[in-house]
DNA sequence: TAAAGTCACTGAAACGGTTAAGTGAATGTG
DNA sequence: CACATTCACTTAACCGTTTCAGTGACTTTA
């Protein structure tokens, strides 16, 4: 029962294991007869042969292997990704890559706050980074000879690859559609606003609506937490606290935008009757809602397979760093009608 | 810029390959001074020497990988998991397996309709199978010499460690419990029942519920199609065209659910005075759902940490095949009332 | 017909580690 | 003092591939 390998292919097919690498590598054509290909081909089916990919990366330095680092959400929590968003680009990520010969690795936060140390120690070919996470440093990354995305990540400097939406144009599209339904004291209800994060672009786009309509920001109107059900049901009740008078709220993500809608259906408001609000991505959960969530929306699995598109371009030899951003649409659903 | 591999660290500390070896894989303790760790170690730092892992697993023949295949939940859709369950499952696999010092290698479904490829071509030390898949078979991963962990799948023989949760009970207990608000004409909506999954499990709960209360199972009252929202949205048009007269639903899996409710409002009907519906997972989902869903929870991290766990005591030596089966409880909430 | 090419392979050195089996010096034993 | 141990390392084989640099047998070429 030990393991058959070149070897034991070679000898079956009496040749050298040169001979069988050859043949397995497509590069059978150029040199080796058709008929040596077909005896090694036909000692592989005999062996049940499959090749140790191991050994391969060792000798040939090439691992086909891509690391996926999905950054914990929310600090404090040990899971990463409770939020469906997640879920849809790994599987469109996993799904393009596997397209293209490529395995994924995937992994959490790394304890040495070090993005690079799957690069280094397993030798991935690309690393598509999911995310901004503070605590870790990009800087070590450049140093890695590997080609790395960043996926939802605002960088200044163009030394990565990166993929995202417009989201500040969404920012500003959901509140322009609030605006010109009259609303004239619009919540801004999002996660933590992070330097290198999307919400920030988001809240930018928010207050570029306000502007552009003359409207003042209040720092009253501002709700910052975390991306969950809970904080945004807690956020009703604090709007009812702080009595700003808001009529809308532009919520950073759609499971606050729907925690939202419960918050404040639980203090009696009605939506949009009384309250309106637009989300933000088009998860199911923005249809789930009731009233369904009028909504940014944006392409998660484009995402997802542009991330990959990205690494592989660079390990053909495109050296220019891309920047690539979706576009995003507004969906007009339910949730936000002309202020009362 | 060269790589910097043991041969250097050895050079640097003046001593040979195997004494770093030792020093790095903690056999130093029994067999090496302190002072040579100690200048192992200064060596290992000043080069910022990272170990090739995958140089490691070649001649250790482990590789502190673990394989996790996640078939595609929807025959026909590209992509693995849209359901927000896998997400939290992953994440707890992932959690769980890099405390233990694993890495994941996330997997979809094979092309060559084989689960054990990529334990053969990987080397993985162990897999984590989630959810049965018809077209792959099972009888080949026997012949692996690495663990299997079979999740949320039903097989009889006792060949693979399998760690589920009590579907059944569970679905005789959102039955009973609509059975206990005066409910006689129960739907049962579900994705497709197929002989190793789970939704063919909750089916039974539900008959189980109807036997012992003595009322009769009718097709006229079973919904079949795919675990997802749109699909549970048709059911609701579906149930008034047949006209059965149910005044409540099982619906098996939070986002049917949640269909469900949606597409009934849309044709007028009341949850839960004209019609109760209970769910199964407790996603978030059942919480943004309005009214909030009353459902079947289960504990997806635990389920996600047991996986693993039963990995590492597999590899551990731990021979005889484990069985868990996680509990489930009912959360109520207010998607059912009484019969009108 | 001798030199120069092809053709169809093969030998052996990497790749970067682990580990079984030494080895020489210092220490312990009778 | 001769011998057996222990200590602290080292030598070298090996893991399963890839790939560079041959190599011998046939063809061309001039």
């Amino acid at each position: 029962m030990k393991r058959v390998g070149i070897k034991d292919v070679a000898k079956e097919a009496g040749v050298s294991t040169t001979t069988v690498s050859y043949v397995l590598n497509q590069k059978a054509s150029e040199t080796i007869s058709a008929e040596t290909t077909e005896r090694v081909m036909s000692a592989v089916a005999k062996l049940n042969y499959v090749p140790n990919l191991n050994a391969r990366s060792l000798s040939s330095r090439k691992t086909n292997l891509i690391g996926v680092v999905i950054p914990q959400t929310e600090p404090g929590k040990e899971f990463m990704f409770s939020n469906p968003f997640y879920g849809e680009l790994l599987s469109s990520v996993e799904y393009t890559a596997r397209k293209h010969g490529y395995h994924l690795l995937l992994s959490g936060p790394q304890s040495d706050q070090s993005y690079s140390s799957i690069a280094r120690n397993r030798g991935v070919d690309g690393i598509i980074i999911v995310g901004s996470y503070p605590t870790h440093s990009l800087d070590e990354l450049h140093q890695l000879s590997v080609p790395v995305v960043l996926v939802d990540t605002y960088v200044k400097d163009p030394v990565f690859h990166t993929i995202g939406i417009d989201d500040r144009l969404g920012g500003q599209m959901a509140t322009q559609y609030l605006i010109r339904q009259g609303h004239r004291h619009i919540a801004f209800v999002s996660g933590a606003v992070s330097e290198q994060g999307v919400m920030q672009k988001r809240f930018l786009g928010y207050m570029d609506a306000l502007n552009e309509a003359g409207l003042p920001m209040s720092e009253q109107h501002l709700y910052f937490g975390t991306v969950g059900f809970d904080f945004a049901l807690s956020v009703a009740g604090e709007m009812a606290r702080r009595g700003n008078g808001e009529t809308a709220a532009f919520a950073a993500a759609d499971i606050l935008g729907a925690g939202l809608v419960k918050g404040l259906r639980r203090l009696g408001k009605r939506v949009p009757e009384d309250f309106s609000i637009v989300g933000f991505d088009d998860l199911d959960i923005a249809r789930v809602c009731d009233p369904s969530l009028t909504t940014i929306r944006q392409d998660i699995s484009a995402k997802g397979r542009h991330a990959v598109q990205l690494i592989l371009d660079a390990l053909e030899g495109q050296k220019e760093k891309q920047e690539r951003i979706l576009p995003v649409s507004l969906v007009l659903r339910d949730s936000v009608g002309p202020v009362g």
